[in-house]
DNA sequence: TTAGTATAGGGTAAAAACAGCTTTTTTTAC
DNA sequence: GTAAAAAAAGCTGTTTTTACCCTATACTAA
């Protein structure tokens, strides 16, 4: 038997991860690693200097240019290019995020090896592939809820600036005047974003944003 | 030139993190990884199986059984075996924390592979190997404060498990009630956890706990 | 015009943060 | 075994910060 191997990228921040990773697939000799890169702006620089890859594996929060943005700005300029998404946690949002991104997939880093290479093989022929493990919490949502629940997590860059100061031991004040807007702003922005988490208390904020990989501390 | 190979063992919790590693660093030529673990106590499960390795990578927040304990099982019972603690954070706590539970080096997972193959080459030397990223912090540390900063951020059970509800969207009340013990004394907790935080909010309590990988979320 | 959005405001109730003190339980030492 | 010491748990307050109302203006875009 003999398959043509697929040829992928790895976009990681973690270095040690990345290139372990890498290493770990190209032992599977069902795997070429053509590059890697430590985040969304230098994937789009080195993705010129080689061959097209067949599927990107991403990861999510990432400095510069995180996971979201990357995989939009691959499905617009590549659209024959698969994106796999590689996350830490099991969370609602950032699976849905980067489905709507683009992602045709998204497994977690506590999967097995050989999982992963079902699903970089799986994708690469256009299927969806979502990891066992998120599976039965996204089929819940799609089936309990509405259609998926429109919830991209919009959030304006203030709203982003707020969520980052929030996660400090900084008071509402002091992020007012830290952003040079009035606290009663800050309110508001608190409010919309409590809604759009459907959260109560600035700490069930701080964690969900952080679950849903929307900051990194 | 011909040197012995030094030999290895992998404990952190996420499998691709880990596996990938140990396919990096088997490639080096310089390490032999004899086998690896999902946290502390499959690490004993598995340790009489296999010749004592030399050295043991070890990540911090685990479940069942953290890096800390572990670290602190090794130097007990196999003391000849250097621990090379692994992280993604480089906040002092967790750091000060390995060292002082017995780790013999710290590296950040963003490090670069040749870093790390120093380093555990260094380490099973006996030499102390701090990351050139995390050098400053410590050196800063322990120059500044007297000798290293006595605070292991001792926490007794049920702090730890307080802080644990702590990262929610529960009241101080809530939390009491899951804990069956009395607001007041919830509110006494949060106390000695804010002292020993030097954080003035639950927000701060919160973040500052995440960074020194004394809870995951 | 009208709708939408970002900003700013006042007021209120709940929760969180902080201080000081008492009782109970556990540890330790004699 | 018991008394002293220490730690853990509990209570009464007050002040500050959060959380949640509802309203208003200014600017933009359809």
């Amino acid at each position: 038997m003999h398959t043509e191997k697929v040829n992928i990228a790895i976009v990681d921040d973690h270095t040690l991860f990345r290139q372990g990773l890498a290493h770990l697939l190209t032992e599977s000799n069902e795997i070429n690693v053509l590059f890697d890169a430590d985040n969304g702006a230098d994937m789009i620089k080195k993705l010129p200097l080689h061959p097209l890859p067949d599927v990107i594996l991403m990861d999510i929060t990432m400095p510069v240019m995180d996971g979201y943005e990357t995989t939009k700005w691959i499905k617009a300029n590549h659209p024959g290019i698969n994106v796999l998404a590689l996350s830490m946690f099991e969370e609602d949002k950032p699976i849905i995020g980067m489905l709507k991104s683009g992602a045709g997939g998204y497994m977690l880093k506590q999967s097995k090896a050989g999982d992963l290479v079902s699903a970089i093989k799986g994708i690469a022929k256009q299927s969806i592939y979502i990891n066992e493990l998120v599976s039965g919490k996204l089929l819940r949502n799609i089936q309990n809820n509405q259609p998926v629940k429109n919830t991209p997590i919009g959030l304006n860059p203030n709203e982003l600036k707020f969520l980052e100061l929030c996660c400090s031991d900084l008071t509402y004040k002091q992020i007012a005047d830290m952003m040079n807007l009035s606290p009663h702003t800050i309110d508001n922005y608190r409010e919309a974003l409590f809604q759009k988490f459907e959260v109560k208390s600035r700490t069930g904020l701080v964690i969900s944003a952080l679950k849903n990989e929307l900051i990194k501390i």
